[in-house]
RNA sequence: GAUCCCGUAGCUCAGCUGGUAGAGCAUUUGACUUUUAAUCAAAGGGCCUUGGGUUCGAGUCCCAACGGGAUCACCA
């Protein structure tokens, strides 16, 4: 019947499923109640008080078994940590001789007191032990030893990237520790929420599947919808749904929205990803950037705990103000040329003294961001705000009150990567038409990644948008430096991968 | 897309200039009633990613494919 290829110990803990079954024993019950946590039992046992956990019931995954004939011990792993568990047939009688039916990756309840072993290791002492899930595979766990900092040596976990990508649940099983990055993860997403709450913004929900995409410069995925008979793009971005909503009346809205963008995956690009968009009336950039401060000051403190967080080494400081320079000024700094206001070629002449290679057929655009990204970045390693950029690079941003050429726009960097980007919205309706025309223009000419135009949206603009400030935060990217990680695919449980080949029976 | 590295037992890894496949953990059996990377003794477990080639002989050398990683390029 199955099809699938078992090896010497899966058909082995098959054979002791059969066994716990026909000894009356249900492998899979429903359910068990539990009183404490494994965390919640060591840092409340006092030993001058062990009644006061003199029966506790516990749940988890055996992660490790010594047995020493007729007392045994193991570790069961819950979603708090691990707990050893002492079991003894003088306490257990027969139901001891049933260990031998148990194994690691199987997940059991106990119920029993607390104590603290001859070792020093607090210990629940098992009156009753019950089979919750038999595992029939083998998990890949690695022994652990803890050292006397209380730091844990693992040894021999799973350590293939690859499988640990694919298989996230072995993963997590073997290597607690990621399950922290997740943790903060949802806090930081979490804080975001009630910050924006408390302020009376609004979360939306707006479509993915999208018949026309917008509000960033990126290649879409393409679907198709039956019923239609019509392509669908998955959205690059959720701005121009937000703004229309802006548009319709709220005041400030939000929205935590899965992207997808067709290109290419590194360190810092899964081809899914979180972002955080959120537009708020009557407001301008500068505004934003104050607001900006406040929410990353505010999730750093949540997450983490404290205004500084480390990055591969390098301390981050949080604290308020963040640095704020003009990009004009930034170039100045770090390559002491003006660029302002330059025409393509000389550009090209001022990238060639800066040393920095670029196509020679570049936009005068791609020559800035090229010239910023090697020169500039690279040093906004504490909280930078990049303010007021060329009109050229920015067709949603309004044109700034008094420097020609530049719009209200910023971007925020820390560790030389963005991640937060803003502006004062574009809602003239004539120039955000125009500048839109321009992108129709450029994708004319060959570059599909500039924007399509979007007449409903155009449209939008026409009935009228407020004044209103926009910001998007990658959410994944902050969530690297909040957690010390730098790849993208170490906060995300399940990142892209090339499928795996099927098998080739049947071919 | 380019370059480099990797793919051997359930896991972590050895395997030299080609000569019948190795260890630790895990598993099985036995001993052991406060151990903790438990210990001790014994045993079982392999399509060496796949397909070609060179060779008397390939885990090992060559080519290709597949999967992964790293760097670069592209891309916010």
């Amino acid at each position: 019947m199955s099809s699938v290829q078992r090896n010497e110990q899966e058909l082995i803990k098959i054979e002791k499923l059969h066994e716990l079954r026909s000894l009356g024993i249900n492998p899979y019950p429903v359910s068990f109640d539990r009183t404490h946590h494994a965390a919640e039992i060591l840092t409340s046992f006092i030993d001058e008080q062990p009644d006061a956990l003199s029966s506790v019931r516990v749940a988890g995954r055996i992660m490790a078994i010594r047995k020493m004939g007729k007392a045994s011990f193991c570790h069961i792993q819950d979603v708090s940590g691990r707990i050893q568990i002492y079991l003894k047939k003088d306490d257990l009688g027969e139901a001891y001789d049933l260990l031998r039916l148990y194994d690691i990756g199987d997940i059991v309840g106990v119920e029993g007191f607390v104590f603290r072993t001859r070792m020093g290791e607090i210990s629940v002492h098992a009156r009753e032990f019950t089979m919750l899930t038999k595992s029939i595979t083998v998990i890949p766990v690695g022994k652990e030893e803890v050292n006397e900092d209380g730091t844990v040596t693992r040894y021999d976990a799973i350590a293939d990237k690859e499988q640990r990508y694919r298989k996230r649940y072995l993963d997590l099983i073997a290597n607690p520790d990621i399950k922290e990055t997740f943790i903060k993860r949802s806090q930081i997403i979490r804080t975001m929420r009630s910050f924006f709450d408390e302020r009376g913004w609004i979360e939306v929900e707006t479509p993915i599947l999208q018949p026309i995409y917008g509000g960033a410069t990126a290649r879409p995925f393409v679907t198709h919808h039956n019923a239609l008979d019509v392509d669908l793009y998955l959205r690059i971005a959720d701005e121009l749904y937000l703004k229309r909503l802006i548009v319709g009346g709220f005041e400030g809205v939000y929205e935590i929205s899965k992207n997808f963008r067709n290109e290419g995956m590194d360190k810092t690009h899964n081809p899914e990803f979180t972002a955080l968009e959120i537009y708020v009336a009557y407001k301008d950039y500068i505004w934003m950037m104050e607001m900006v401060e406040e929410l990353f000051n505010t999730i750093v403190l949540n997450a983490c705990g404290s205004e500084t967080v480390e990055f591969q080494g390098t301390e981050i400081s949080f604290a308020r103000p963040f640095a704020k320079k003009k990009m004009f000024d930034l170039f100045q700094e770090h390559t002491g040329l003006n660029l302002r206001g330059l025409s393509r070629e000389e550009l090209l002449t001022a990238a060639k003294s800066a040393h920095v290679d670029v196509d020679p057929a570049a936009s005068a655009m791609k020559i800035l961001d090229e010239i910023f990204s090697v020169k500039v970045q690279p040093h906004l390693i504490q909280p930078t705000f990049v303010m007021d950029y060329p009109v050229e690079m920015s067709p949603l941003a309004k044109a700034h009150q008094t420097e020609a050429g530049l719009v209200e726009r910023f971007e925020l960097f820390i560790m030389g990567k963005e991640v937060a980007n803003a502006f004062s919205e574009l809602n003239d309706p004539l120039d955000q038409r125009a500048r839109l025309e321009d992108q129709a223009v450029i994708r004319a000419a060959g570059d599909d990644e500039a924007m399509v135009v979007d007449e409903d949206f155009l449209h939008a603009i026409d009935v009228g948008l407020p004044p209103t400030a926009g910001l998007g935060v990658g959410i994944d990217r902050l969530v690297m430096l909040l957690t010390n990680n730098d790849s993208i695919r170490d906060v995300l449980f399940f990142p892209q991968m090339r499928p795996e080949k099927a098998h080739l029976e049947g071919e």
